[in-house]
DNA sequence: CATGCTACCTTGTAACGCAAGGTAGCATGC
DNA sequence: GCATGCTACCTTGCGTTACAAGGTAGCATG
C-alpha cells in the first residue's frame, strides 16, 4: 500500500480545520473530540491533539473554561473565540478553493 | 491573517496527490510541472519539489527518463508507473472520502 | 487505602516543506 | 575560445508537526 503515506498527508493537512469546524457550535473537551474526528474517519491520539489545542489557544482562536466532570477529574472544554470564528469563515473559503484546484487538475487530465 | 498556517497545512496535504494526479496523461518536467501547479493555485518550489519526486521515483510511483534540451541542459522527465496508476487510483478514492468527512462534519454542524 | 479509570500534559523521533546555496550543461556575444 | 548568463539539476539546514510512549494527578469504588 504505498499510497498510505499520501493519504495520511491529505488528512493530517484537514485535521485542523475539522478541529476548528468542530468546535464551532459546541464546546467541547478532547476525548469527546476524538470520539467525533473518528466518527468522521478521522484518527487522531492525544498526543497529537493537546499540543495543536495549545497551539490554537495560544493564537486566540480557541478558548477554553474547566468544567467539573460528575465522574472523573475536571475538564478542559474548549470553544471557539470571535477571531475563531473568523478563522473557520476563512478556512471554509479555502476548502472550496482547494477542492477547486483538484477539480481543475483532475478534469485537466481526462480533456487532455 | 491566522488561518493562513492552517491553510498552508491543507494545500501541503494534496500537493502529492496533486503532483500524481498531473502526471498521469504527460511526461512533465519540474518547471512545468511548478506552472502547471501554479496554475492550478498551488505554488511551491523547486527545493520542495526535487526531494518529493525523488522519493516518489525511489517509491517506483514515478519514473523518469532524459530528455534533450533545445536550448539549454537535459531535463528529467517524469511520468507514472503502473504501480504509480494503482496508488493514483486509491488516492482518488481516498479524496472522496475526506471530502465526505468534511461534508459530514460541516453538515454536523448546521443541524445541530 | 489500594486499585483503576479518566483526563491532562511532555518528551523524543522522524517526516516534511521550504529558503538558500551550490554545481554544471548549454547558448550567446565578443 | 572565453566570459557571461540562463536553465536545470540537487543538497543542506532549519523550523514545524504528527505521533508513540511515558508521566502526573484527580476522583470513584470496593
Amino acid at each position: 500500500m504505498k499510497a498510505k503515506n499520501t493519504i495520511s498527508q491529505m488528512r493530517r493537512g484537514i485535521l485542523e480545520f475539522c478541529i476548528i469546524s468542530l468546535l464551532a457550535d459546541h464546546e467541547v473537551y478532547t476525548a469527546e473530540l476524538i470520539d467525533r474526528l473518528k466518527a468522521a474517519n478521522l484518527l487522531v491520539t492525544d498526543g497529537t491533539l493537546y499540543p495543536l489545542l495549545s497551539r490554537l489557544q495560544k493564537s486566540d482562536i480557541l478558548q477554553y473554561r474547566w468544567v467539573e466532570s460528575e465522574s472523573g477529574p475536571p475538564r478542559k472544554y474548549y470553544s471557539l473565540t470571535d477571531e475563531g470564528r473568523e478563522v473557520l469563515a476563512e478556512l471554509d473559503l479555502s476548502w472550496l478553493d482547494i477542492n477547486g484546484s483538484v477539480e481543475q487538475i483532475r478534469r485537466g487530465n481526462k480533456s487532455e
